[in-house]
DNA sequence: ACCCGTCTGGTGCGGGCGTACCAGGTACCA
DNA sequence: TGGTACCTGGTACGCCCGCACCAGACGGGT
């Protein structure tokens, strides 16, 4: 934004912020709630990554407060591709489950802050102040807990996924047999063993059960 | 609300509302946009089943707006203690994941409302003002699949888990295995393997992994 | 007293699963 | 050109699981 339109104000002008979450009511109560702060502009609210990035091109947002899970795909994913969008616009993730995974894999893909929602909803103003400003937002508590888990792994926290993993949890999330897999993916049972067993070593489980219990509670698959 | 069509009621008085959500910044969010109505009146809100317990006899609410999943347990199964200590509280269930088993249990336990949060802030205010006046609230898609369900199973949905299956259920969703479950307990592996049978059946799975995968989407674990 | 639901325990069998360890093909990068 | 990561497929072993079917104990309801 330096020079665009809005010349060298010190700090505050209006923040315009968008709001983006798969519960409309909680977009619209929270969208409301910011709307009374005074230095704060909501200039929209969406429930989806298709109308964020619509909202992100023809809204002119500062800062994105966007949802992690969101009925058409991961927020988190598309943090990039709003980037690209308006590479101005800083991205603040808004996540109900608290996961290491998750607040690195955010980080990592340019988010500019990684709020709880059992936090309070003074953090939220506060982070989007601080986004605004360049920078970054992450829980203290969870901060602790990363740098906790990176001494401990030796910073060896990079459990990503690959593209073939993460389609076969999908199908281990709806409940599918090995087998099944197989013959979804058309592929051997062998090889969905070998994937299977590749992501229990990444997520520490032992069992297929585990995996998914894993996954669930750390936020990688659509539970709806 | 935004007043056009709005039905002559009566207005006898401010209805007061108790938001009780995990999320605090939901909740906060949610009773700020309420206390905008002028006809109603947010006299507390919490993030816990035991904040629950103490604002509902402290605050004297006329209707509670209550989270389904709570850090402390099942909202749905707090509904008859709310209304024990006070029955004159309507309670509207706010729920993420809509399931047609949850819609049962909550209206079951006394619900006067189920609302999932995909809907429009207008739903719950509207939910509100019908709660107070002694109505009924469930979304018209929910009703809509509960009926075709019904019918479809000839009111056979009555698929109430045990206590002691819920426990089970508890541990599967940990990613225990059977004999983890079993030492968890102090019983056989074998009556952890008819418990988990019984689960199959009445959630209409063919495996652990199934069942889980069913739990989660319907809500009946706590995923975090 | 009787039935019913629930929790508890058991036997036996077949198949799916977890593990270990292997290797060919492909794509990408130094 | 060689190394690396990933997807693919395989073999083999042993255990756990799903399934069918059984039965005793306890509590609640008619």
């Amino acid at each position: 934004m330096t020079g665009s339109g809005t010349p060298g104000r010190p700090t505050t002008g209006n923040v315009r912020v968008l709001v983006v979450d798969d519960h409309q009511m909680f977009a619209t109560s929270l969208a409301q709630a910011l709307q009374s702060e005074s230095d704060l502009l909501v200039v929209g609210q969406g429930t989806s990554i298709s109308e964020a990035r619509r909202l992100v091109a023809s809204a002119t947002p500062d800062v994105v407060l966007l949802d992690h899970r969101l009925p058409d795909g991961d927020g988190v994913g598309a943090i990039a591709e709003l980037h690209r969008i308006r590479p101005s616009a800083k991205v603040v993730v808004l996540t109900a489950t608290t996961s290491d995974r998750l607040l690195v894999a955010a980080m990592e893909a340019g988010a500019a802050g990684f709020i709880a929602k059992t936090q309070r909803l003074d953090d939220v103003v506060g982070g989007v102040r601080a986004a605004a400003q360049g920078e970054s937002v992450v829980s203290a508590k969870l901060l602790a807990r990363l740098l906790l888990r990176l001494r401990r792994q030796g910073g060896g926290s990079g459990a990503e996924l690959t593209e073939r993993e993460r389609e076969i949890l999908d199908l281990l999330a709806k409940g599918l047999s090995n087998a099944d897999i197989a013959q979804e993916l058309t592929i051997s049972v062998h090889t969905v063993r070998n994937h299977v067993a590749n992501l229990s070593a990444k997520l520490g489980a032992h069992s297929k059960l585990e995996v998914l219990s894993i996954a669930v509670r750390e936020g990688l698959v659509d539970s709806t």
